[in-house]
DNA sequence: TCAATGTATCGACAGCTGTCGATGGAGTCA
DNA sequence: TGACTCCATCGACAGCTGTCGATACATTGA
């Protein structure tokens, strides 16, 4: 549980001026949590999941891999701020950012 | 100079429905080419540059990185769709192509 | 043709990353 | 308390990736 990147603090539309360095490695690290397909599909499913909330132990067998490996991954999310994870009872729930993509989008922006 | 991954044939907004396994390679391999803060200063470059085009050896001293490391990056991103790369006489000038970075933008669509 | 220059490729290497089994901690319920 | 479940962490390992020096290719210009 690192500190999130705050990307809304730094980085302007990709495309509008010239990065420097800590401004690239803030939206990289972002961009890294992004960049894996087993963290795209849990992203969707726990959109997709009733209220926009999963249980980190509904999410291994859709996406076919260990709990250890869900759980990491779960935290790649968690500390990029895409997701976060809510400890109820003996379980976690995990709900997506959307206010993230939404700033990652701005990014993007030509 | 591989093909380039065809996000817009396959991907639905990430938050409206499951990614099926496919689809979810073919957008991780796409973030993944932003993950890297050297290609993101190149990209940020590449746009600032004059008439939105820059020439390779112009890149590798703001990056501050060998020339083959720049080529490489650069090869990467023109694999992924984001810039172009045309031979002229004997340098090659890199256009990024902001089509490219919207369809990734509709894919973050909330 | 020959020298000079811009790129791409090759080989190598360190570091990161995804993955899993094993283990331990925390919470629930009987 | 004790058994059970969910989750995080650890250790280990293979594979990928960023990096660079050396080298080869291609183009230009003398």
């Amino acid at each position: 549980m690192k500190r999130i990147a705050t990307i809304e603090e730094c980085c302007p539309p990709l495309l509008s001026a010239a990065l420097d360095e800590p401004d690239a490695e803030v939206l990289a690290s972002a961009f890294k949590a992004l960049a894996d397909p087993v963290r795209l599909r849990l992203l969707s499913l726990i959109a997709a999941a009733p209220e926009g909330t999963a249980c980190s132990c509904d999410l291994e067998e859709p996406v076919g891999k260990s709990q250890p490996t869900v759980s990491h991954h779960l935290s790649v999310l968690a500390d990029a701020g895409l997701i976060t994870k809510v400890k109820v009872g003996r379980w976690v729930n995990c709900t997506v950012v959307p206010a993230r993509l939404e700033q990652l989008r701005n990014v993007l922006r030509a």
